[in-house]
DNA sequence: TTGTAAGCGTTATCAA
DNA sequence: TTGATAACGCTTACAA
């Protein structure tokens, strides 16, 4: 009938907005697209509206933002990639502003998280490997997001033990750009070197930073080597060779992670969330060349 | 000091939330980050926080999301590739809540626009093209956005015309899947039927699936086949071959999306905006082959 | 300069 | 059941 009730006002009174503030890294990055979907599919369809905004990966920016959402009266905020992580249990037990971090555990009181199981989904990646008859399997990682960083390692390291294999620490290597393809083009090298026949990247854009270099050294892809990415973004199937890769479950993260924050707003009890990788295999895996 | 004004208790009596309302088709498109990207890198500099929410490509929805933006009170809206466009004008003007529409001019009074110049950008593309010696160059096209479509078609052909050339009408093809990539599986048979040597694309995505179907076909691209693409997503320079593609000011569309909406807010005077396109040539495009 | 009161657009409470 | 009224947490206009 021609008028529209304000929510601002009503939010006022019923002291809630059914709103919640979402920061990301950026929106640029591939890995957080179907996250941002899931929170926002479960959210709209309950009536909440969401704030988007970009930390670009800088701790002081994200607190910031928190509290800008805060002022807003968000019910609750969801953080992907924390670069704060479990500092917020000091800072934010006076907000009580429910916060709910993906793929950043944090074991405070008052923040609980969703994360795929890095460490199961990189032994996934080497496993297959393993199986395809490696021995000499690399690890190129990102030293930018340490803790993901780190699990993913150590399942890579777990799983050729748990071979029988045992690692030659130069066969990873765990370049710091801000640029995940640059990694993996810089990593390559000094992999090779070291005689790996095949590489298990932290990322997609990381294994087409090796693909990349593979092609200008002539390498074949799988023939002579073999890669696998890990996140299962959009272009990882249309690369040329198509990506082997280990899938994280991005839209389920998301609307886990919005489903945490309703029952933490209902007060009903909530559990941390670990959701299970997948491994999604395509042409950049073969078996190991026989040489001599 | 522990205590933080409440956001909503001032937008309650100043009358204006500093908040804007921005709607996308679907932050899974590679087109909209960085557009988004734009707007929100303003808006966050200017201290407004922006609501992010998914049409999904519906005309019913992006109403609904609308109007929930106003029910919020935003002071402001944004619309990243409306299937509503002008008919905004009559349902809005109501609501009195300033509109900027971003690539869909709508000459409404109430509604302003920045887009870039398809038509010019198609040009760009084709006139390669010719210069490169090809003489019968074709279009596949996007059943799903027919106005970005028609200009983008309408800057092929008359750049074909301009070169003297006369337009087969077998060299073009729209067709209207919801995904891009098979959009452009789907349009090579058809054309290479017609005899083009060289293809031009609605997007990049339809230019990975001119790739894909050439590569299955055993077309050598650039060598039996040029083509190219329109957007410069990211996977454009990484796909192999890598895309010779038009470049859009995606981030610079965002912020001037942005800035006519501050400057509406302002009560400044406003005009539209057409932003040129550019093209940038990489691995996908050479001269066409002479046979016989 | 400092303080007090009215009002922003709703919901909720409590009389009638 | 209906209808008036206080309160929500601020800004601002005005009085002291």
């Amino acid at each position: 009938m021609g008028y529209t009730p304000s929510a601002v006002a009503q939010s006022l009174v019923t002291r809630q907005t059914r709103t919640i503030g979402l920061v990301v890294t950026s929106i640029s990055d591939p890995f957080v697209d179907r996250i941002v979907d899931g929170v926002e599919g479960l959210a709209t369809e309950a009536g909440y509206s969401v704030f988007l905004c970009s930390s670009h990966a800088d701790p002081d920016r994200e607190m910031e933002i928190v509290e800008t959402f805060h002022r807003r009266r968000v019910d609750g905020v969801i953080v992907v990639a924390s670069r704060v992580g479990r500092l917020y249990g000091d800072h934010l037990e006076r907000l009580r502003v429910p916060i709910v971090l993906v793929n950043n555990q944090a074991d405070s009181d008052y923040v609980y998280s969703v994360s795929a199981d890095d460490e199961a989904g990189a032994r996934l990646a080497v496993r297959h490997l393993v199986e395809l008859g490696h021995q000499r399997v690399g690890y190129i990682g990102c030293g930018l997001r340490p803790p993901s960083n780190r699990r993913r390692q150590a399942g890579w390291q777990a799983e050729l033990e748990q071979a029988g294999i045992t690692v030659d620490p130069d066969w990873s290597t765990v370049p710091d750009t801000m640029d995940d393809i640059k990694n993996g083009r810089l990593g390559l090298g000094p992999l090779l070197d070291a005689g790996v026949t095949a590489v298990f990247c932290y990322n997609d854009r990381t294994a087409v930073g090796v693909l990349l270099a593979a092609r200008e050294r002539d390498i074949h892809v799988p023939g002579e080597l073999s890669v696998v990415g890990f996140d299962n973004i959009a272009p990882s199937w249309y690369v040329a060779p198509a990506l082997t890769t280990v899938h994280q479950p991005r839209l389920k993260m998301g609307n886990r992670a919005m489903q945490i924050l309703f029952d933490l707003l209902a007060e009903r009890p909530v559990a941390d969330a670990l959701l299970p990788c997948r491994l999604v295999v395509r042409e950049s895996t073969s078996a190991p060349i026989e040489n001599e």
